[in-house]
DNA sequence: TTGTGACCTACTCC
DNA sequence: AGGAGTAGGTCAC
């Protein structure tokens, strides 16, 4: 039997269904209306919300009472038919963590965005509930590395590919199989640049083997997760020397997964942000240089504070919103 | 330093 | 039907 927990959380506070899938994560499915399902630390989570609540269910493989008991799905009307536990702590704190929860309070944060810029107050009606994730540092990296030059439908069919192929297989459920994300050591093997690119990952493939192989050899996964720890700049140019991370990538690197909040990444749409409501003398640059990549990612700081990045994301939704 | 073009693929548009 | 254009960049001149 299934146990669903759940634990006090406002809408205004975290919106599960635009924080999911707004492109900083590409592996959460909305496996049933209002159900979002992903793995998370080797188990299972499906998670749904309403005004006042965050409810969840974990699955962990590796407890046999858990493996036939899966909700992913639920018909009209079943949920009320689930006794509903107050919250498992460990569970929590795993979602505590991954959400971000005790980190900022992102009510006073859009307060203080708002007073900061008008502009964000007009995006910010539309779009509450917006956080930064706190993903896991490998599978942060190696997704980004697939998102350059590419479009997000394509980005999440690679993603999954990199876990049916070289993951592990967690468990069954539902007629879908769910893998971990791979270690850096499984993407380092022998012929898997080949492989990603029979697979279509394109020159990608070359990017995602060599960082891999770079990080085995000269690092390994924990050197990754110590950035965490390092100074913003130093952490950016670490992975800047990574094959295939470049600036914008290492950005989202250090955003999404390395707790630097002030981190942007700057990509086309952030560079028509700027140019087009904050930083006129843009319009008529060619291309983006080095220079102007450091120009808005400072504008933008200075604007919004210390977690600008978090701020820039919200803006962001607003501009493919109005596409 | 700034500017250009190539790079893979899949999907959209005409 | 099929070619051009493009999508949350990076790398090499």
């Amino acid at each position: 039997m299934t146990r669903w927990y759940s634990f006090p959380c406002k809408i205004q506070e975290l919106q599960l269904s635009i924080t999911l899938v707004c492109g900083q994560s590409f592996r959460w499915r909305e496996s049933s209306p209002g159900l979002w399902t992903n793995v998370l630390e080797g188990k299972l989570w499906t998670l749904r919300q309403d005004d006042s609540a965050v409810y969840y269910t974990v699955t962990d493989p590796d407890d046999a009472s858990d493996a036939l008991g899966s909700v992913t799905h639920l018909e009209a009307g079943d949920f009320s038919k689930h006794a509903c536990s107050e919250s498992d702590d460990k569970y929590e704190a795993v979602l505590r963590d991954y959400f971000q929860l005790d980190r900022a309070n992102l009510t006073a944060l859009y307060e203080h965005w708002g007073t900061a810029d008008p502009n964000f107050r007009k995006v910010a009606v539309d779009f509450a509930g917006v956080r930064i994730l706190r993903q896991d540092p490998v599978e942060n990296l190696f997704s980004f590395i697939c998102s350059s030059n590419n479009n997000i439908t394509r980005i999440s069919g690679m993603v999954e590919k990199l876990c049916s192929e070289y993951g592990k297989k967690l468990l069954e459920c539902g007629g879908i199989d769910y893998y971990s994300f791979p270690s850096v050591k499984s993407l380092a093997g022998e012929g898997v640049e080949d492989r990603l690119r029979e697979l279509g990952f394109g020159y990608r493939a070359k990017y995602i083997a060599q960082t891999a192989s770079y990080i085995a050899e000269n690092h390994s996964e924990l050197w990754l997760y110590s950035l965490r720890d390092r100074p913003y700049l130093e952490a950016k140019a670490e992975l800047m020397k990574l094959c295939g991370v470049g600036a914008k990538v290492a950005d989202c690197v250090c955003l999404m997964s390395l707790d630097k909040s002030g981190a942007i990444p700057v990509d086309t749409h952030v560079w028509q942000i700027a140019a087009a409501s904050y930083m006129p003398q843009l319009k008529q640059k060619k291309s983006l240089t080095d220079s102007t990549y450091q120009e808005i990612g400072n504008f933008f700081r200075d604007l919004w504070g210390d977690y600008a990045g978090w701020a820039h994301s919200v803006s962001v939704l607003f501009c493919l919103q109005a596409q």
